[in-house]
DNA sequence: GGTAGACCTGGACGC
DNA sequence: GCGTCCAGGTCTACC
């Protein structure tokens, strides 16, 4: 990171971590960001007003005092995030939100407490809150490239997407990709048959025909959000129901092909594949509005077991093939 | 409402 | 090196 580009603190929630909270969902792994083990920090880069610009974010040890009894020193303390180059006031208070955005800061210690109320097998770790893209763009583009095929496929995607649409390496705008060809998407992105959907679906972001307050907004029922992301290209049941965590509302399950494995390797549920996902729905159903959390910290867990915690995972060894059956389950 | 088959890619496998 | 098969979720056509 060169010298003089802009330094900013970012206050977080007293139970925050940030190896912990960053590396509890597979988009850490994806590009445009980069989980660094050894320093314990994440690099990204986001596309500001002025332009692109390469961020290093990390957590430092409180200075003084004890350290927290379970989370250790860094817990609570403010982020650390330079810059390559200096930011406008304006794109000082964008990065914060985007961070804040990706990082759930807005999850405050509460919310996540009631988490821990319903499920308590997650309040000594302090498992709560997961990784997301910096914008709903993102995570919706980064769920289609996530469906119908193996996770290196999708890590795949996701770099050449930042290549070849991105600028200066940063994800593509909804602009860039609403224009660009589908051809160009297939034959130098690799993204296959999506490519005609994420064209769809980045033009209905540029005429803002996807509306992340309404999404959001608790007075609409997760019914009501659910029926209408599947209206959306390239999103059917499974993509649909991972949105919905990644806008915060957490009682639907992305149910697939590793809920089956899950739901016959660890829950030892047996039957038919569509018995063993309806088994693993109602499994979780006990868990109401945390549901997805507590299915999803389960899995997690699993994949720690067999590659070591997370926030070691290399991204280009572990991270690029984290799936079970990629582990040799 | 349920089901079958196409969609597309990279990797594994057999020859 | 080539061909074939497979995994993966969405979408459409059809019953």
């Amino acid at each position: 990171m060169p010298e003089g580009g802009s330094r900013l603190r970012i206050r977080v929630p007293a139970d925050f971590v940030l190896a912990r909270d960053a590396c509890s969902y597979g988009y850490f792994l994806l590009a445009p960001s980069l989980w660094r083990p050894a320093e314990r920090a994440l690099r990204t880069i986001l596309d500001l007003e002025g332009g692109p610009v390469r961020v290093r974010i990390s957590q430092p040890e409180a200075p003084d005092g004890k350290p927290h009894p379970r989370w250790g020193r860094c817990a609570g303390q403010a982020l650390g995030v330079v810059c390559s180059r200096r930011l406008t006031r304006g794109e000082q208070r964008d990065l914060r939100r985007l961070v804040t955005r990706m990082l759930r800061l807005d999850e405050t210690s509460q919310t996540i407490g009631g988490f821990h109320r319903v499920d308590p097998r997650w309040r000594r770790c302090g498992r709560g809150r997961l990784f997301r893209s910096p914008t709903l763009f993102e995570d919706i583009v980064k769920t289609v490239t996530s469906c119908n095929i193996q996770w290196p496929g999708t890590v795949r995607m996701n770099i050449q997407l930042c290549e070849v649409l991105g600028r200066e390496g940063a994800f593509p705008r909804p602009e860039r990709i609403a224009r660009a060809r589908a051809s160009t998407l297939r034959g130098r992105c690799r993204v296959g048959y999506r490519d005609r959907r994420l064209i769809d679906l980045a033009r209905l972001f540029v005429r803002g025909e996807i509306d992340e307050a309404w999404l959001r907004n608790p007075a609409n029922s997760d019914e009501e959000v659910f029926r209408f992301l599947k209206t959306l290209p390239g999103v059917g049941p499974y993509a649909a129901a991972n949105i919905m965590q990644l806008l915060g509302r957490y009682a639907f399950l992305p149910l697939d092909t590793e809920s089956v494995r899950h739901g016959r390797a660890v829950l030892g549920l047996g039957g038919s594949d569509a018995q063993v996902m309806r088994r693993v729905e109602r499994h979780f159903a006990r868990f109401g509005e945390h549901a997805f959390r507590s299915y999803w910290f389960e899995l997690w867990r699993f994949y720690e077991r067999k590659a070591g915690p997370s926030e070691t995972w290399e991204p280009r060894e572990v991270g690029a093939s984290f799936t079970a059956s990629n582990l040799g389950s």
